[in-house]
DNA sequence: TAGATTGTTAATCGATTAACAATC
DNA sequence: TAGATTGTTAATCGATTAACAATC
């Protein structure tokens, strides 16, 4: 099954905005929710809510609105919160221990099943559970263990050569901390976190402003 | 001075990325480069880089390109990186501490002033000299020490009250890595790291791939 | 001067918003 | 049935790309 409808960047990047406030209308027990409302609510036009919706299907009803559980649960379906995957992180540097130490991280039904570094200081250290080792073992690691994302923590130095590593083992997806933009394969998903370039846009803007 | 132009987000975003290849090429030792050159190295058009840059004023000439040195300064001006700002960090679980670690940090000129957080088992630790204070300290501190940006890394529950504080003490601009969306006066600038948006993200984009 | 490449205007493309017939 | 609100088509807005005169 081939659900492409080509559906933009801009759209994706708000369906987890969409399911998280969801998820809160359901704790608070609300039952239905018109696109009017929830665009008042969190910003967005109701033109823009149903025309995003509407990429995946028809969730709503004339007359009633949108069910909000069934929305809820409809777009935690389509964010792929129903399946599981497993992930790597390489680099274990302060920020690459953090976010493994993120318990969120869990609960999204990202399941941590390795990590990896070159310092040999670290290696051997555990992290709930998860030993991190050398990172020459990687690819002997992959042979037992089909990973579907791979988070890179290394140096921009070395971010492309793990990325090389990782999409010669299968792995489908990477969610990119080091500040460089990777080279991979077409079919190779990427996400990049420039966390230097936010820094970088935030402090422009105060440049801006003065 | 208002070099208002209302530069557009997507102007403001690439930026960082300019500045970024152009530091690389000055260190490389290129001198000049056309827009032609740098979209091929940078997958962007040469149209785009060059009505990204002219937002900004005539960097180029004709017949030569850019001068490397120049461009690359002039980025950085922009970026406002020849400024100093003075940062606080709200929340020092575990990512807070990390980016309180991060010495890229300081390298963009971003000096650490103060940390804060509710939690007694760390307050009173130091990050890189500077205390772990209690919450609580928080508007007496900002009296004696004014602060540009406020980044915050608490709970989603506690991020807004934060967000007021800062606000209401002077604080200019605020990285916010909580996942909700702050209510802020119109004259604050808001930048938003949700991890865990670019983690469904890639999780979504994993889903409609297969 | 001739060639190269800019700055800038015009054309295109894509994303957002508005409008409205369909229908619960 | 009448009112509300959807799904979807059409209009608008903004961002990207193409084109080209200006000029180094």
């Amino acid at each position: 099954m081939d659900n492409k409808k080509n559906i933009s960047m801009a759209v994706i990047r708000r369906l987890p905005k969409y399911q998280r406030y969801l998820g809160y209308l359901t704790e608070k027990g609300v039952e239905r929710i018109s696109s009017k409302e929830l665009g008042e609510n969190m910003g967005f036009t109701a033109s823009q809510i149903r025309q995003d919706l509407n990429n995946f299907g028809d969730f709503g009803q004339q007359g009633y609105g949108y069910n909000v559980k069934d929305l809820y649960r409809e777009l935690s379906s389509i964010l792929g919160m129903d399946r599981n995957y497993k992930v790597v992180i390489i680099g274990a540097g302060n920020i690459g221990q953090a976010l493994a130490n993120y318990t969120r991280f869990e609960k999204l039904n990202f399941h941590l099943c390795g990590i990896f570094d070159v310092n040999p200081k670290i290696i051997g250290l555990k992290i709930r559970d998860v030993e991190i080792k050398d990172i020459d073992e990687m690819v002997g690691f992959f042979k037992d263990n089909p990973i579907d994302i791979g988070i890179i923590f290394t140096t921009s130095a070395s971010a492309q050569k793990v990325s090389d590593i990782l999409v010669n083992n299968q792995v489908k997806a990477i969610l990119n901390f080091a500040p460089i933009d990777l080279n991979v394969p077409a079919d190779i998903i990427v996400q990049n976190v420039h966390l230097s370039d936010s820094l970088l846009t935030l402090s422009c803007l105060l440049n801006q402003n003065s």
